[in-house]
DNA sequence: CAACAACTATTGACGTCGACAATTATTGCT
DNA sequence: AGCAATAATTGTCGACGTCAATAGTTGTTG
């Protein structure tokens, strides 16, 4: 009978679950949780997104992408604009402080990645990298 | 700024959701989920275990073995015994109804992370697997 | 051009999950 | 004998994912 570390597929979820834990005890002072983070630094790099997008791109129910817009939205992080197009649909953009934010905190997010993989070396981090990237891409297709 | 998708933390964590959004779709139809299954596995190779053992080998809380080992002995795949040496543990064992099910669906496990790992050759899972196990060991010490 | 299908954001409901405190029964310590 | 520590359990709370339903808007097409 196989062992649960035999698969894979079960070692990705383990350690992804505990990807999200440390990211949040990261930025459990800042009073965001991991989905916050995730959604402001898909939105710098994206000049504004339509929160169907957000939705998609992240992985979220556009139920979910309201209420983390109206969380970051309360702290100034981001807005919500009219589309010109469109006026069923929003644009939501980073703002100074949101943007701000992120350059604050770069590095402790670092740190955080840092401290999960700290077992392999330099190489070996960058070849694991770019395994999961290269699933990633098939598989969330972004 | 960097992208969502430079960072190998966060492309764990949404691997590793994505990995078990798989599993419990393959489980959906025995009426288990993953945390079960998991379960499951882990007393195929155990011979038997205390509820704390289960707890801190799978990394669930011991307020959500009650409730998992409950689910496994009303399928008829687990049982409760009492231990010999310490009347407050109960020792979960496995049933043959519980080994079987694992026999038939073992099949089926192995194809979820074949699915997820598709974009990798041989070679490439064998790594990343290798890489995640480092990871694991040292991680979730087990 | 009027009726209808499709789409965007939003709200609400429901079940699951993870983390924690509290409780009961039992054991170990001293 | 008394008290701290432990195993299982129950209950609670917030976060989370999924799904259904709605209002407002756009696109289509008969």
């Amino acid at each position: 009978m196989r062992g649960l570390h035999a698969d894979t597929g079960y070692l990705l979820y383990r350690l992804g679950l505990r990807s999200g834990q440390l990211f949040n005890a990261f930025l459990q002072e800042s009073g965001l949780r991991l989905r916050h983070y995730a959604l402001l630094r898909f939105l710098a790099t994206s000049k504004g997104a339509l929160q169907r997008e957000l939705s998609s791109r992240l992985g979220y129910d556009p139920s979910a992408i309201v209420g983390l817009v109206d969380d970051l939205e309360k702290l100034g992080f981001a807005e919500r604009r009219p589309s010109p197009d469109d006026r069923r649909s929003r644009i939501v953009v980073l703002t100074a402080d949101g943007r701000a934010f992120l350059r604050d905190t770069d590095e402790a997010g670092l740190r955080v990645t840092n401290d999960l993989l700290q077992p392999l070396d330099p190489a070996e981090r960058e070849t694991l990298h770019t395994l999961l990237q290269r699933i990633a891409d098939t598989e969330l297709n972004s």
